[in-house]
Parts: structure tokens; C-alpha cells; sequence
DNA sequence: TTGAAAGCGCTAACAT
DNA sequence: ATGTTAGCGCTTTCAA
């Protein structure tokens, strides 16, 4: 790899000419830019960016860390997308790491992420890592949390409006003519769940349909929650007519055990998804989901992160992002 | 962020002494270590990586680059994730980017990984970027690809048996009683689908059956195509009984048409896909699929680089992986 | 318009 | 066992 120094030599000037011409700072003879640059170009130079970053002060480093808690799941490769897109529009570069839902590994990404010297971080957190992520807010590290907050804690985020797009979900339903709605909803303790379930409750107490306690249930993001928890309302005597799931990973689930059980989607059972899925129209039949604008958070998180690394000081916002309503064939 | 120098003042020792503590340097009174360690704990101080980069020769920075074509697709998310895993267990750090198929972006990323100054990369090599491939074999950066090589290059490469793979799923379909078997494949230049292509060959000459050219069809890596290419034969008077489809995006596409015709699976068509995904299951009915360890491409792709790291002169190899076939209800 | 020199945080060769 | 020093590739005063 050839340095700033070796282009100095080949067009005879200084390393501070080179430095100069790279960074396009105006106080350079044209004559001899253009020399310079023919050397950059002969020897393929680039600049090291860790030798710029140890130069620069924290802040103007350019590069930022991506924490996802599961690449897994379809929402969040959107998310990752858009924050690439964004973080290369910018001419900053992004490492990112996904830890795949265990608390240990979350912690020492984050811990490599700090050494990697990030000038900011975006984290969809998760209940195991929110005493980490209180730790680097006190450290002043620059965050934007998407998806969720952390209740009680002062942090730019972006979200999506969860409890209206749940009550739309389920007043699809309810237009359809279902009374018995079943919520699957994921982990009981996280933002996300508690907002879906508050739209499903929004959108019974608007058309005055009496909830029944029992069609409401909670699990976790796995498909295997999905399965159980569907298995078991659905082999209910009075089992509902319709499920609304709240992640994609137990609307899976749900669907594996309806079709094990024979039952027709949607004359035995309706069911929507919160978070469509790249493949949804190719399930059978089509599912009726939840868009979340996974690709706009992720850009939306980056503008902002940008923002707070500039202006360290600003106070902390929140976007909402609209969902959209998918309909296809199971409602 | 604290420094050497930090930890060095107040721990009353040189910088040196405290660069041995933390590089676990057995030249050092354990007195003092534990006096340093206590420093260094109570600055939370840890070494910035871009530092140590700075100072320590290629080779030695313990930082990979990931290139993939398309993070959508769930193949490459498996692959993801066991380089992941293999990298940090092995004290390295990655940095990834998606081109989404785009030439231009490819070439942008990496040029970036470079002037990140990785010490290899690892690439799921698309038509589009060969020529930059090439280039960066020429510059001696070890580089490993996964899932295709490129024709007349010398590299390392870490594989799966497609041919095999192919074979094995075409002869389920055979042994299932089907004669007439359509083959919807990727993009017909690339590597993988040849070799797909002569699995479905080979399955046909081993039990003696009659291929009918009519059932092969070319498409690219997009469910679009997978929907038009089947709609194509499926509408023939002669219409295949069984549609074998070379990557997941076509069976999606596949499926989608399927459900469309209102054709049921696997009486009126069956298909088998390569590629297994998450949610094959939860598919109706259950998709029968040819699974490749996109985990362990990625744990060996590591493992190879490394490798490579070490010893940038040994000769090039490749590994090739078994895939699995599981079956389940569309054959 | 250009260059010399200091220094970012670290490691390693060389002294002591 | 510990410290001194040079230097990795770059940006940034400061001087010319």
C-alpha cells in the first residue's frame, strides 16, 4: 500500500502537498495538484482511513457501529440496508455486528465497537443490554436506538407507530366480521409488545367488541413460541377466528401449526402478521401483514446519529414511522 | 477515552510497562501488573485498535472484510453469521458491506475494506465484479470466495456441492414417480447453476430417462423471474409434473405462481428448491429444499483466510461442503 | 503556495 | 524487570 509519503517522493513535493490535494484544501498551485494526483493515481494511493482516524479527534472518525440483536429476522436486514445505504452517502463507513440474542456476545461487540473508536453507535436493544447501553450513554457516546426505547432513558430513537398499526391490523379483522381475535404477542416485557397489544385493545373499544382475556397471549421472537401458543388456542372448544400475530417469527410459527392442523386460512382462521416479509406473497395463502419501514428507520437512525455526533449537545428526539397495511389473502 | 498514557501516569510507569500488561508480556513484575491492571480498570482503558493497526504491519490488524451480494437473501445471512462467530473467536473484528447486486456499489465497498486496511476479504463473487477480483489477487491480498469461484483464477475457495446437491433432490423427484421434471435455474453463466444444471443431468442419465429440453429454463436471482419462467411452463399442454428451482428467490417465485394457477402441491406440480430457508416449514405445504451450510461456508471461509493471513504463499485450496436434502410436503 | 515538525496511541528494538 | 526512543501514516499548526 502506498503511503502519503511515497506520493511526496514520486512528484517531488512534500507530504503536507499530498495531504493537501487529497483533502482539496484550495491552497495548491494547480500545476502542481495535478502532479500530485497523476502520482496518486500511478501508485493506487488511498489514505489510510485508521491513520486519519488516529489523528482526528473522536467525533470526526467516520465511522459508526451497527448493533443488531438477530440479522435473522427480515426487519432488521431492511434496517441494515438502509443504514448502510446512508452511512455511504455520508462517506462514513459502518461495522456492524448482530448478536444473535445473547447477552454476552452483545456486550462484547459493544466493547469492540468502543475500541474500534465509533464515533456513534445504533443499537436495536433488547432487555439483556440496556445496562450496557446506560453505561455508554454515560460515557457520552453518541446513540440512536431504533425499534425500542429503553423506558426512562433520555436517547434519540426512531420507532415505528406500533399501537396504531396493531389497532388497523385488527380492525381489518373486525371488518371482516371477526369477534374472537387472538393476540400472540412476543416478549410481554418489551415497548413493542406492550403497543401492539394497547392497538388491539384500541381498536375493540372502538367498535365495542368485548376482549376476551383468554384469546391473549404472550411468548418471545422465536417461531417456537408461535407454534405452542397457537397450537394451544386453537385447539381451544370456543377457539377464535382469527390471529394476530406480533412478530414474523411467531406469525411463522402460527402457520406451521395451522397447517399441521388442517384449518383453512381464512374461512377457519384469519390471521395477520405484524412485520411483512420479502417472501409474504409467496406463502399460501398470501399473508395480510404489517409493513414497518425497516429500510427508512435505518436511514432515518443514521440521519440522526450524524446529527447528534455534529451537535453532541442537542436534545434528544424521537421519529415515529407510519406502518402500512398489507392486505392479501388471510383476512 | 483514556490512553497509555493515562493508564502509564497514574499507574507511576513507563508506557512500555503498560503495553506489556495489556499484551499479557510475561516481562513484568506481577507487583506492578497488578498495580497497572487496577489503573487501567479504573480508567476503563482499553487500546485503540486503530492505533495498534497503525503501528503493526499488514497482515497483522486483525480486521477482515465481508462482501456479499445480497444480504435478502437468507442463504448469505447464515453464511454471515458463522464468519461472525469464527472471526471474533479468533480475536479478529469484520467489517461487512451488501452491494445488492450492484456493480458500482461493489467496487466502492471495496475500495473502502481497503482503505480500512483490511487484512483479507472474504467475497461471494457476482459476474459484475471479477475484473476488481482479479485486480486485488494481482495486489496480493488474500482473499477467499465463497459459494462460486471464478473460472481461471487461482484462489481459495470455499464451496458446495451443487452438482451432487442437484442430483440427489432430481432423483427424489424421479423415485417419486416423475418423468416429466422442469429445471428453472439462476443466472445460466454463473458457475452454481451449471452445476446444478448437470446434477438434474446426471439424475436423468442414472435412472435412464429422456430430458426434455424444453423443461430447462434460465432465469436470473429474482423471485420475478422464478414466477414468469413457471407461468411459461406451467401453461404448456404438456405440462411438467415437477419443477426443481436453482436458488431460493425463483421458488419463492414459483410458489407464487402456483398458488395463482390454484395448482395443488405436490399432486398437480411438486418442487423442490435450492436452497432451504427459515421459514420452509411454515410454507403450505412444507417445502422439500436442498439446505446448504451457510454457517459452516462461513466458519471455513474464516478459518482459510486466516490461514492465508499466516501464510500468503501456500498454495490455493478449496473445500467443498455436503449439502442436505429435506424432504418434506411439496415432493 | 509550500514545507518542516509535532503529535495522535501504540509497539518493538534497544538500552539499562 | 523496566524505560527510552523511533516510527507507523496522517493532519495541523507554524514558518517561510
Amino acid at each position: 500500500m502506498a503511503s502519503l509519503k511515497d506520493v511526496a517522493q514520486k512528484a517531488n513535493v512534500s507530504i503536507t502537498t499530498v495531504s493537501r490535494v487529497i483533502n482539496n484544501n484550495k491552497n495548491v498551485n494547480p500545476d502542481t495538484r495535478r502532479i500530485v494526483l497523476k502520482a496518486v493515481k500511478e501508485l493506487d494511493f488511498r489514505p489510510s482511513k485508521f491513520a486519519q482516524r488516529l489523528r482526528v479527534k473522536s467525533g470526526k472518525r467516520k465511522l459508526v457501529g451497527l448493533i443488531v440483536p438477530d440479522i435473522q429476522n427480515p426487519f432488521y436486514v431492511d434496517v441494515v440496508r438502509g443504514v448502510e445505504d446512508m452511512v455511504y452517502a455520508n462517506d462514513y463507513a459502518v461495522i456492524m455486528c448482530n448478536f444473535a440474542q445473547d447477552e454476552k456476545k452483545a456486550s462484547l461487540y459493544i466493547d469492540i465497537m468502543r475500541a474500534e473508536g465509533v464515533d456513534g453507535l445504533i443499537i436495536a436493544p433488547t432487555i439483556h443490554i440496556v445496562g450496557k447501553i446506560k453505561e455508554l450513554i454515560k460515557n457520552a457516546l453518541p446513540i440512536v436506538l431504533i425499534d425500542r426505547g429503553i423506558p426512562g432513558i433520555d436517547v434519540d430513537m426512531v420507532e415505528v407507530d406500533n399501537r396504531k398499526g396493531a389497532s388497523n391490523a385488527v380492525e381489518l379483522l373486525i371488518s371482516k366480521g371477526h369477534k374472537r381475535i387472538a393476540y400472540i404477542g412476543g416478549i410481554k416485557e418489551i415497548p413493542t409488545s406492550k403497543l401492539r397489544y394497547q392497538g388491539y385493545l384500541d381498536a375493540h373499544k372502538k367498535y365495542k367488541i368485548k376482549v376476551d382475556k383468554d384469546l391473549i397471549e404472550f411468548g418471545n421472537s422465536k417461531s417456537e413460541s408461535g407454534r405452542i401458543i397457537s397450537e394451544k388456542l386453537l385447539s381451544k372448544k370456543n377457539r377464535p377466528t382469527a390471529l394476530f400475530c406480533g412478530n414474523n417469527l411467531i406469525t411463522l410459527g402460527a402457520l406451521e401449526t395451522i397447517h399441521n392442523l388442517g384449518l383453512k386460512i381464512p374461512s377457519d382462521v384469519a390471521i395477520v402478521g405484524f412485520d411483512d416479509m420479502p417472501w409474504s406473497i409467496s406463502l399460501n395463502p398470501p399473508l395480510t401483514a404489517i409493513f414497518q419501514p425497516g429500510y427508512e428507520i435505518g436511514r432515518s437512525a443514521v440521519r440522526m446519529l450524524l446529527d447528534r455526533i455534529d451537535e453532541p449537545n442537542k436534545t434528544c428526539a424521537k421519529v415515529t414511522l407510519k406502518t402500512q397495511l398489507i392486505e392479501r389473502k388471510t383476512t
